[in-house]
RNA sequence: GGGCCGGUGGUCUAGCGGUGAGGACGCCGCGCUUACAACGCGGAGAUCGGCGGUUCGAAUCCGUCCCGGCCCA
């Protein structure tokens, strides 16, 4: 019988556009201002405009949205501040990559022409990331959209720069930074990629200047680089080379003239124990080099490009890039004799996270963030639970880092990003940085000015979003009501990125923390295992998703049930998963409508039974009072899994399966009004509030169904949250009902024991163990029979004979008989596997007991469980004997 | 080189000192029983990575090894 309201098959793609206008047309997610009740704000990590999202963004945003309907449902001013990053770097090398695949070189446009690609690329895939994230149907508060390089951000970003700058937290210095000769860019420590590799590590040697015989060995991986030697390092205690200290030898190849020396930075067990020094291509080498202030001072042998360069590199090297150099020097060592050996090895190399380069140490001269100050309070503030983070384990991952964190190079030599507030003074050569553009040098007057050539870290405005996302610097009304913000749910990889740059920059500039929980979710694999990327291109796109199964089965699958707080892999068979149990949800509130008479109000708190009511109307309430319990505690804890399974569970197994099945028999009013009128209104609480539990994780179709039924208010997505203890919990009834339903499920394994056909209702009867189980199944005889097709259905005394011709079974409660079918294959073959279980339990359970150091040691109460636990398998296994007596089961054949 | 996380039926997972180790997907059998075959009912399938230890008692705690994954240098 189809519903007047709801179409019989669950179509989400019109319901979900329809649910999303209707939100939009209320504004249903604008965040109050002022607000006038708690606050509950955060701000949606902004997607880079590189790409587009991936599922994985579907999974975090999954997960904020059900935190922030929640709580907007329990009437928090609830703010969700969308927006996207430009990304510098990142987007920078994409538009690159897309020129080149038409065969432009973006080096070769004029600055303007390369930027206006980038604005094209951002608007394109701008618009895609916003069509993605609308048709989630998260609830984010898009009037309040902002952008990493909008003009407030602008502002923000050369605020912050100035106010370090003032503070001495910001310097400009040469140091030896991470280079990338692709992209010819500074990148900082945090976008070097280690791994294992395999090269060659070279011994080559250096003869002695003096003309001495032989010379000495040494071993690199890096034979280009002796240009830039200005020694040859030996351990202080290396016996080998006592003689040799103080001597020089020759750089092969272009024989200058060095020192062997000592440092204990060399490891004597490294090739021969000699290390070549090339204090500007290895920062080792840097540091032993700075040990011995009486080197000559080296020269640059690589340009931006890792090309050699320099008055320090022959003629015939110059301009050859790294790898052209190698061979070349190699094949010129082997020609001199001066190659003594090469073999394979197996080494650490950094790659550009960006352009894959191997990263090229080298001196240049750069801007730093002094880091130590800003994390000290941030780490302080962690340890004393100011700031949780969630899951807890990953406080170790996060105090290591900021314990030892190092100064953070924020300068870029790329186009594409916030500009360095600074202007360099040509007169005087001072810098004049400010956050307007200067029209003179603050030192000298002089209005012969030029602009500083890098730009910014793209995290170097990130590192500001929860508070210039709300309009900081300027002393917004938002910023005002809604920071500190509550929470950042964000993915574990940027947490030293990210989440701890904007923890040290919150205290820095607001002087308090951003936010008060940090939430991490897994990361999303693919059927293989591996991360889901745009790179790998292994992620489905959202949209098709969304098209083909809706959002909400996208969001659900996303939830449950693989739990979001860990990696793990996302399979379309999860999908199929989530779209059953919409569909299943949807079937439920159309049963239900069926059973809701005309003019039913709307619910209004849970339904008021008497001692009297039936069993299984106190059940459900207590199951549903069980789950709602479990979903708050769930996403208190920002465990939105746990919170899915035990409503997926509550729906799916006890509400449709159990309660509806047994309550058909009073919803249709066999058993009387009154009877049915309970039925109805405890159905209709139950399903009521089960949508509003639901809400969070599907909210489009749990909105729909929501409207189905009698209501009051324009949107589930406003209505009130379940309040806590609302529905009684009956542990009682739990119990009695276990009782009922293993009743149920042990006569239908009679059933399939006996094969007996599915029309046929055989007689059954139940001999209960005790007056307790006996009382709880006079009752409930009717629902036992019906439930398991049985006909009649008799309890039988404690001492009564068993019924001829039977098949039967033995649980806790009692013993179960059913009439065997003329042609049965017998029962006796699931009685003796059952046997043998118990048997074994039994044997376990009875050599615990006999173990004196278990009776003396365990606690009484776990001895007399025990004991009681040995008791009635031994019962057990006694009823089944009998049943198995040779006399007995000829006496039931007969 | 240092550190972290994980290894539970075919797959994904829950449990984290006393259970008969739950669930979901898949599989097998029986059913279109008037909300739902995108479904219902029932069933099979795991010595909880290996070894050693602590304990009356270990999937659960400790040690060690193996295998995955990640982070840092």
């Amino acid at each position: 019988m189809s519903s007047p309201i709801l179409p019989t098959r669950f179509e989400p793609s019109a319901l979900e556009a329809k649910w999303q206008a209707e939100w939009d047309r209320l504004a249903a997610f604008r965040a109050p201002s002022p607000p006038t009740t708690p606050v509950f704000s955060f701000v949606l990590p902004p997607p880079n405009v590189t790409g587009v999202l991936t599922l994985g963004h579907m999974l975090g945003d999954t997960v904020q949205d059900v935190l922030a309907r929640c709580h907007r449902m329990r009437g928090e001013a609830t703010l969700w501040v969308p927006g996207v990053d430009h990304a510098g770097l990142a987007t920078q090398v994409e538009v690159r990559r897309r020129l080149a695949k038409e065969g432009v070189r973006f080096e070769e446009l004029s600055p303007e022409a390369a930027l206006a690609e980038v604005a094209r690329w951002k608007e394109e895939h701008e618009r895609r990331i916003v069509e993605q994230t609308r048709a989630g149907g998260f609830s984010l508060d898009w009037s309040r959209y902002r952008y990493t390089m909008d003009p407030a951000s602008v502002r923000a970003t050369r605020t912050a720069f100035v106010a370090l700058y003032r503070d001495g937290l910001i310097y400009r210095g040469e140091r030896m930074v991470n280079w990338d000769p692709r992209l010819r860019t500074a990148i900082s420590d945090l976008e070097v990629q280690h791994s294992e590799e395999d090269a060659t590590l070279y011994s080559v040697r250096y003869v002695w200047a003096d003309g001495g015989l032989g010379g000495i060995e040494v071993a690199t991986v890096r034979p280009e680089t002796i240009f830039g030697d200005v020694a040859v390092a030996v351990h202080p205690d290396d016996e080998r080379y006592r003689e040799a200290v103080g001597r020089f030898v020759l750089v092969p190849l272009c024989h200058r003239r060095v020192p062997v020396i000592v440092d204990p930075a060399v490891d004597p067990a490294f090739g021969a124990g000699a290390l070549k020094i090339t204090p500007r291509n290895d920062p080792v080498d840097r540091e032993i080099a700075e040990r011995h202030p009486d080197l000559a001072t080296a020269v640059e042998i690589f340009d931006d490009s890792a090309r050699l360069t320099g008055e320090w590199v022959p003629t015939p090297y110059r301009g050859l890039d790294r790898d052209a150099a190698r061979a070349r020097v190699v094949e010129a060592l082997e020609q001199d004799d001066l190659l003594v050996g090469r073999r394979a090895y197996r080494h650490s190399v950094g790659r550009s996270e960006r352009s894959d380069a191997i990263v090229e140490p080298r001196v240049s001269t750069q801007w730093f963030v002094r880091m130590a100050p800003l994390a000290a309070p941030v780490v302080t503030a962690v340890r004393a639970g100011e700031i949780r983070i969630h899951p807890e384990r990953w406080n170790l991952t996060f105090f290591r880092w900021m314990e030892g964190i190092q100064d953070w190079c924020i300068s870029r030599q790329v186009l594409w990003g916030h500009r360095v507030p600074v202007e360099h003074c040509r007169t005087c050569g001072r810098p004049t940085v400010s956050i307007e553009p200067p029209t003179r040098c603050e030192h000298c007057g002089s209005t012969e000015l030029t602009p500083d050539p890098d730009v910014l870290d793209t995290w170097f405005s990130s590192w500001l979003w929860p508070f210039s996302a709300l309009g900081w610097p300027e002393k917004t009304a938002d910023l005002a009501q809604y920071y500190p913000t509550t929470v950042l749910v964000t993915a574990r990889e940027i947490m030293f990125f990210w989440v701890a740059r904007m923890m040290m920059s919150g205290f820095r500039f607001t002087g308090t923390k951003p936010f008060s929980d940090v939430v991490f979710t897994g990361l999303l694999l693919d059927a293989q295992g591996r991360k889901m990327s745009k790179h790998l291109g292994n992620s489905p796109e959202p949209l098709d998703v969304i098209r083909e199964r809706g959002a909400d089965a996208l969001r659900f699958a996303l939830v449950y049930p693989n739990p979001t707080t860990e990696d793990g892999p996302f399979r379309p068979a999860t999908l199929d998963a989530a779209r059953n149990f919409l569909t299943k949800l949807w079937n439920l509130v159309r049963f239900s409508l069926v059973h809701v008479p005309p003019g039913t109000p709307p619910v209004e708190g849970a339904p008021a039974l008497d001692g009297a009511a039936a069993l299984e109307h106190r059940w459900i309430l207590s199951r549903y009072r069980r789950a709602a319990d479990e979903v708050d505690a769930a996403l208190a804890a920002f465990e939105p899994t746990r919170a899915a399974t035990a409503l997926h569970h509550f729906v799916w197994h006890d509400l449709a399966d159990r309660y509806v099945e047994i309550a058909k028999e009073s919803l249709t009013g066999r058993r009387g009004d009154p009877a049915r009128r309970v039925a109805q209104a405890t159905l209709l609480y139950v399903v009521e509030r089960s949508l509003r539990l639901l809400h969070p994780f599907v909210p489009h179709v749990t909105e729909e169904l929501w409207h189905a039924l009698p209501h009051r208010g324009e949107l589930l997505a406003t209505a009130a949250w379940p309040a806590a203890g609302e529905a009684p919990s009956d542990p009682a009834a739990e119990v009695e009902m276990e009782t009922v339903l293993e009743a149920v499920r042990l006569l239908r394994n009679l059933r399939a024991d006996e094969q007996v056909p599915a029309p046929d209702t055989p007689p059954a009867w139940i001999r209960p163990s005790g007056p307790e189980v006996a009382e709880v199944l006079r009752a409930e005889v009717a629902t036992v029979a019906r439930l398991a097709r049985v006909e009649p259905l008799q309890l039988l005394a404690a001492d009564a004979p068993a019924p001829p011709g039977v098949a039967s079974r033995v649980a806790v409660f009692g013993e179960c008989y059913l009439t065997r079918p003329a042609t049965s294959p017998g029962a006796a073959e699931a009685l003796e596997r059952e046997r043998e279980k118990l048997k074994g339990l039994l044997d376990r359970t009875r050599s615990r007991l006999a173990d004196s150091g278990f009776r003396a040691r365990a606690p009484p109460e776990v001895v007399r469980e025990t004991e009681e636990k040995a008791r009635e398998l031994e019962e057990r296994i006694r009823r089944i004997d009998d049943h198995m007596r040779p006399d007995a089961s000829e006496a039931s054949a007969s």
